[in-house]
DNA sequence: CTGTTAGCGCATTCAC
DNA sequence: GTGAATGCGCTAACAG
């Protein structure tokens, strides 16, 4: 029966190893299997899967047919081997945990859906030396472009973005020194103009109820925004209290409870984001303090949650979608990186709201 | 200067072309470049790489050294092509605009940390003729494994998948057969509980508030059971509500608005998932509806954000962060898929809460 | 413990 | 409009 086997697979030309311009015994096909299905060269078969180059009708009719008789599916690792290019954009963000940089997501597949490019997304949990890592190993797959959040990165990850053959987009932020492209905003300039809109609406005592801010470089700069205002009209804060982990309802909640139990007198208080400042509005709620009236609730990104309340959220809007969106387009231009570097503000809006 | 550079670069056995076993001009260093400079061979340096077979101390240590040297990052295009595999894990997801999907993300990455295996990610917006262009433009990637979410694809997909030497991972729902292996919960026995917890508690008014539902298979499995329960109980929906589009809090809201001005009767509305329910608790508060005596209110997921809520949302707790996990470890047992399907059940729990 | 040989599957020359 | 030759950077399979 072996024997037997062995006979049929040499009548028909076949053989039992896997070796060059031979028959191909297991299961994925390859580009020599379609050219030899539709008679043609596989340089041939090659520009129509990416179609390029001039090709007969009638050959690319072949070659199609071949394609699908046999279910082939070009192996990008060997494609991106030979041509030094890979059609992969690396996506590099700190958190999918709210819906913030899942905006900038689609705005980025928005933009390149129609294009060869694929994105490769990994997240760092906002540590500096999970991103480096990630990025190096992304780097092994040579990525045509990058997008990564923010301008601080190690001293390791923001040399390889300097060198590296690539076009690099930094996200979110515009405070700084990019690499190449930076798409996003000023969170000071964020920070401040939240300080200045609640002190033209008559809020005098300020307080801030935040998680951790290290970790977090956005966060911080509108931390630090928010400050730079209240000092310019001669005030500051009155009481802050930080949470130590990451940001969450729960936690914008804890934290004002603590806050208020110490410092009843504020009359405002700005959070690090909506998540947040939903928390605040919910402990609010819960202890039967009219927000607004007795207690001023501000909030940053303008998550459409907080636009489902009853009484909206008082906030800033940032526009993620069109920083991923704008990022992506701009990295598209050009497969060289230009002597000079690029900065787009996409600005923000205060919503006015009705929490402050 | 020119003619010196010549000079200089000949004089140390450089030469300005790039060629096999030649010196190499351009600024990306190849395994060739570290081997030479710590005096091996090729295969020695790339043992050292992977970490695999026996290596002296000294020469590991040499190699390492070029390897800092020259900042050399290993070419995983070549590599996945000469060992016929690749590192990654391809996950296929249908969204990432809520928590959901990004807590199974965080298991998957929690398992597969300390591996090689590198994640990538895809993003369906629940459609599947895009699940299926990602899943063909992924394969050619030759991933190890592949986790998509649910079991139902389109045909092509599915095909693939069956063929693939990769394992593959159904996660979230265990209502049907799997390719390989599923993990994840009966969203139609959860629905059913939902129908049976809620006549338990006296409720026997039932609307629905959903969204266009032909796009989600798991809410439309709980639908189905909560209306197998109603049956059994001798009672059936008295009103339901769709709104076109996705799931948001602002279309929950909307959505139960419509529905009690025309079925004021109504004692209980089921949610597709907390996200909604939010928004249907918000329009209660709105409209100065007393939740849970004038109206009972009923989700899905048990995001922390609803049991954030003054009272805290009454839903259903899937286990997202298990699911991930579970799956990316099952998928790592073996390389090869088994004969026998495994289907694990994470269960899930009924968060009784405020709000029904 | 280390090295030699021979491709992996495809795309870039350059011919015709 | 099509094809032949060559090598991208790495690793499996053997030797030694």
């Amino acid at each position: 029966m072996v024997a037997l086997s062995l006979f049929f697979f040499k009548a028909l030309g076949l053989s039992m190893q896997r070796k060059r311009n031979g028959y191909n015994d297991t299961d994925v096909p390859t580009l020599a299997d379609v050219a030899r299905l539709a008679g043609t060269s596989e340089i041939t078969a090659s520009r129509v899967v990416r179609n390029q180059g001039p090709i007969a009708d009638a050959t690319r009719a072949r070659v199609q047919r071949a394609i699908a008789e046999l279910g082939y599916i070009p192996n990008r690792a060997a494609g991106s081997l030979a041509s030094a290019a890979s059609t992969l954009m690396a996506v590099v963000l700190p958190s999918l945990s709210n819906i913030v940089f899942p905006d900038v997501l689609r705005g980025i597949h928005t933009a390149i859906t129609e294009t060869a490019f694929q994105p490769v997304i990994g997240v760092t949990d906002y540590d500096p030396v999970v991103e480096e890592r990630i990025l190096l190993s992304f780097l092994a797959w040579k990525p045509a472009a990058v997008i990564v959040a923010g301008l601080h990165h190690t001293a390791t990850a923001r040399r390889y973005l300097e060198r590296g053959r690539f076009r690099v987009a930094e996200v979110m932020d515009i405070d700084g020194d990019p690499v190449d492209i930076a798409v996003g905003m000023s969170h000071h300039e964020a920070g401040h103009a939240t300080g200045r809109h609640l002190i033209s609406r008559g809020y005098r005592n300020f307080g801030y109820a935040g998680h951790m801010i290290e970790t977090d470089d956005r966060a911080s700069a509108r931390y630090n925004g928010l400050r730079a205002a209240l000092q310019e009209a001669g005030l500051s804060l009155v009481a802050e209290h930080r949470t130590p982990g990451g940001s969450s309802t729960k936690i914008g909640r804890d934290s004002l409870e603590i806050l208020l139990a110490q410092h009843p007198e504020l009359d405002v208080v700005i959070f690090p984001n909506d998540d947040m400042a939903l928390g605040g509005i919910f402990h609010c709620m819960h202890a039967g303090i009219p927000v607004k009236e007795k207690l001023g609730i501000f909030g940053f990104n303008g998550l459409d949650i907080g636009q489902a309340l009853p009484m909206p959220l008082s906030t800033i809007l940032s526009r993620r979608f069109l920083i991923g969106r704008t990022a992506a387009e701009k990295l598209l231009e050009s497969r060289v990186r230009p002597e000079d570097k690029t900065i787009i503000n996409t600005g923000f809006d205060i919503i006015e709201g009705e929490t402050a």
